[in-house]
DNA sequence: TAGTGGTCTAGACCACTTG
DNA sequence: AAGTGGTCTAGACCACTAC
């Protein structure tokens, strides 16, 4: 089916542009399981083809998916679905560090109670049921640290310790899997904050040594907010970077 | 003038896209003078004629300059030099803070010696030659941050506490003033640090507070390193976003 | 109305990868 | 050799801005 044709969309007020029609269609095809992960995308000639544009606006529709690390583009081999793994990677590791050498350990997942921050990032009303999700990242076997993930409780029934665990502790992976979504990490927001007493057990850090806290949206590919996660790690052997 | 011909291209065996060729006049023509801060510059299909290539080549040219800030596009307009004040503003404030509520302080301006992280940013020798220099950032007349920048000091001569004041203690505005130079900052680093005892003093906050670190260095559009800069900034009544 | 950027086309050729 | 993405062309028309 080709895309809406010139003339229709003379018609239509707030119409996008083919290359953002083009984009939208390949994420649908992404989320429906149409192309999975690390398979290859029909050509761009094809694509072309199938949705009734020129070459030139697929690649541009290409452009921004590639730029959000969902797609990859191979010379010579073709345009695949980027692996879930590398999709927040470095965002849980310190600069440097290779995602081999990190780990993921799931500490607790129980329904919970959206705080201000969560609620807002979340758009439900303060108090709604959430779920938070807390986990600890290794880097070498050492701790390096602690992330609280919270999304709504209602939308992702069943999840549970063990479906999180099958999924390597990888929350994104939970979400595709389990719930066809794809999503991607939105822009962090720093703080220095203090660790606590737990945090300072389980990082292995002084109390009251300085952490750097990173909170972040995460968001279909739609734009509609899924997941908000505050991480809290140690800089004292390691530099963050985004 | 035109770009290197198609021939011409083929014989060289590590030639550049003539779009980045593009790119690289239009800096050029930047740091030349050619066109000043908020200056239009010449239409696309002008510069198309200018640099022998066709239309398609010099948008996807200007396409990373105004990604990167550079350059500002205005349908129905033109194509203009961003004005210097905003390309580094954002990276200085807390989330949310407009940059007509914030102020720049210099509180210091003194030849100093190259540390083991600015040097290696620099591309200097350990102990080199450097020009530290101190700025305090106020936000609706609060503190909120320190910075200290260095640059190599036997390239930027002549530099002192009067010749940054007179650019609004804006550094990126004394190397493009008076060095021709244009300045993008690069990816920065993070980290948690507690606040010493002039930190606690001049920014206000209780010694041993947690501070958070940013550093970053900032290059000349050609890629080469110009300034190495750290940030510590109070995030309890802020956020920091990049 | 004239000039600008924004989108789009229908090709071309090159560089790269695999068989 | 065949197929892919990467670059590039020489146009076209649209949307927007200013005069």
């Amino acid at each position: 089916m080709a895309l809406v044709s010139q003339s229709a969309r003379q018609d239509m007020p707030s119409r996008q542009p083919l290359y953002a029609q083009v984009r939208s269609r390949v994420i649908a095809g992404i989320e429906q399981g149409e192309w999975g992960a690390g398979e290859a995308l029909p050509s761009e000639i094809e694509l072309a083809d199938r949705f009734g544009v020129s070459s030139g606006t697929v690649r541009k529709g290409l452009d921004s998916l590639v730029a959000e690390g969902v797609l990859v583009r191979r010379q010579g081999l073709g345009t695949f679905v980027a692996l879930a793994d590398d999709e927040w990677g470095r965002a849980e590791l310190p600069a440097g560090a290779r995602a081999v050498d990190a780990s993921l350990e799931l500490l607790a997942c129980a329904r919970s109670h959206a705080g201000e921050e969560a609620a807002v990032a979340l758009g439900l009303r303060r108090g709604a049921a959430v779920l938070l999700i807390t986990r600890l990242v290794r880097v070498l076997g050492e701790p390096f640290a602690l992330i609280d993930s919270y999304v709504a409780a209602d939308r992702f029934e069943g999840v549970d310790a063990r479906r999180i665990r099958q999924a390597d502790c990888k929350l994104h992976r939970v979400w595709w899997r389990e719930f066809g979504l794809r999503v991607v990490a939105g822009e962090p927001q720093f703080r220095a904050v203090l660790a606590g007493r737990d945090e300072s057990r389980l990082l292995g850090v002084p109390a009251d040594g300085p952490l750097l806290e990173v909170a972040r949206l995460a968001a279909g590919l739609d734009g509609q907010a899924v997941e908000w996660s505050v991480l809290r790690c140690r800089t004292d052997r390691y530099v963050y970077r985004v």
